[in-house]
DNA sequence: TGACATAACAGACAAATGTCTGTTATTCTT
DNA sequence: AAGAATAACAGACATTTGTCTGTTATGTCA
């Protein structure tokens, strides 16, 4: 093969693992060999080992395909998620464990709660910058802080709301005028915190 | 091992394998062995070849660490794009070289144009769910449809409004009444479109 | 009960993969 | 020009990992 300037395949060595990471396959050190055309495996393994001793990659010795981006640093480990839409109550496990999609986040590695995301159904939240069509991502918990947004099982279905504590009742308030506030208790359906919403996303084009 | 009843071991054995699959680091055969306390690997083979036949895995024969989830085989190719906080015109190819942050996006792998994210700063888009500290993914590209929502360079600052044309003449419109519409050529200031704003992302916690 | 499917085990082999030692060519630095 | 650093190569070995053949135990159901 051919001598390139230093740093040059360096470079697109680490990104051409990057991406395979990302994508959730990193490469064995022979995939890499053959994606350069490296005659000799040891040109890749240097590579890899330079990369590892500049800290950006992390690699567990010995393992096949067990390189990594760092934890710590600019990159959070990127993480599937379950992606559902409208959901009822039974079928929320299931829905769970056969999603039809997954969504791609970066999770916080100090935190090792579940996370799923849905997609919004109503307008009862557009004055929250929350709208028909958007998808929450949610981490699972049983309860919340007055003043968090959460996904709540009200009766058979999910519903997003802002939770509120009014004289020692819980309150499911919407962020809309047009809707009135969900009392929990008071009307006698099952009910139950899912989770907290964690983050919107809202896609055009 | 002690015996379990049919199908539940290999319900567990999915579960184990969709979570490492998630977390970015399919296992090996022998580590679901471990995981499981199998004394003979192929106990653990047994089971994962059950789940590829079901069709709730796929994998790749021969090769290590190759079970992935059937939905992922369509799965869109994450990208890391450049975060920028405010951006003045000056600034905007300095801060693309060298940004601070990046951020994983799911991008189409039909298109390669440019993606970089920035923090939305005023109110001005508040109708249209948009809001203050706010990050919105930009795909650049010199010009846009009408109704759409643009980031555009007018004088020294980057803004996020929506396009239209009225009279044969470009209007930047904000998405709150107590904003003016940007008619930018009147200005006589320095106008152009960055690119089109096809994600919003905000998050909490 | 007997036939059948499933679960788990045992031991081995082959391929894939990580690792090692040593060499040669090219570029960079002074 | 000389020395140092980097890039690439060659060939081998050890470990990990996937795969295979065959056996034993447990559960299911007519």
């Amino acid at each position: 093969m051919a001598y390139t300037p230093p740093g040059e395949t360096r470079k697109k060595v680490y990104e051409f693992v990057r991406e395979r990471i990302l994508n959730g396959s990193p490469p064995t050190v022979r995939e890499v060999q053959r994606a350069f055309g490296f005659r000799a495996v040891q040109s890749a393994r240097q590579h890899l080992e330079a990369l590892v001793a500049e800290g950006k990659l992390v690699k567990d010795s010995g393992k096949a395909r067990s390189h990594r981006l760092p934890e710590l640093g600019r990159v959070r480990s990127p993480r599937l998620i379950p992606m559902l839409g409208r959901v009822q109550a039974g079928e929320l496990t299931t829905a769970l464990q056969d999603p039809g999609d997954y969504l791609l986040v970066q999770k916080s590695p100090f935190d090792d709660r579940d996370l799923f995301a849905l997609t919004v159904q109503g307008e009862s939240m557009i004055r929250a910058g929350i709208l028909p069509g958007d998808t929450v991502i949610v981490r699972r918990q049983p309860a919340a802080r007055p003043g968090e947004i959460v996904v709540a099982l009200v009766g058979e279905e999910a519903t997003v709301k802002r939770y509120r504590e009014e004289q020692g009742r819980v309150e499911l308030h919407p962020e809309n005028d047009a809707f009135e506030p969900i009392v929990p208790r008071a009307d006698g359906e099952p009910f139950s915190i899912l989770g907290k919403v964690i983050e919107v996303r809202r896609s055009f084009e």
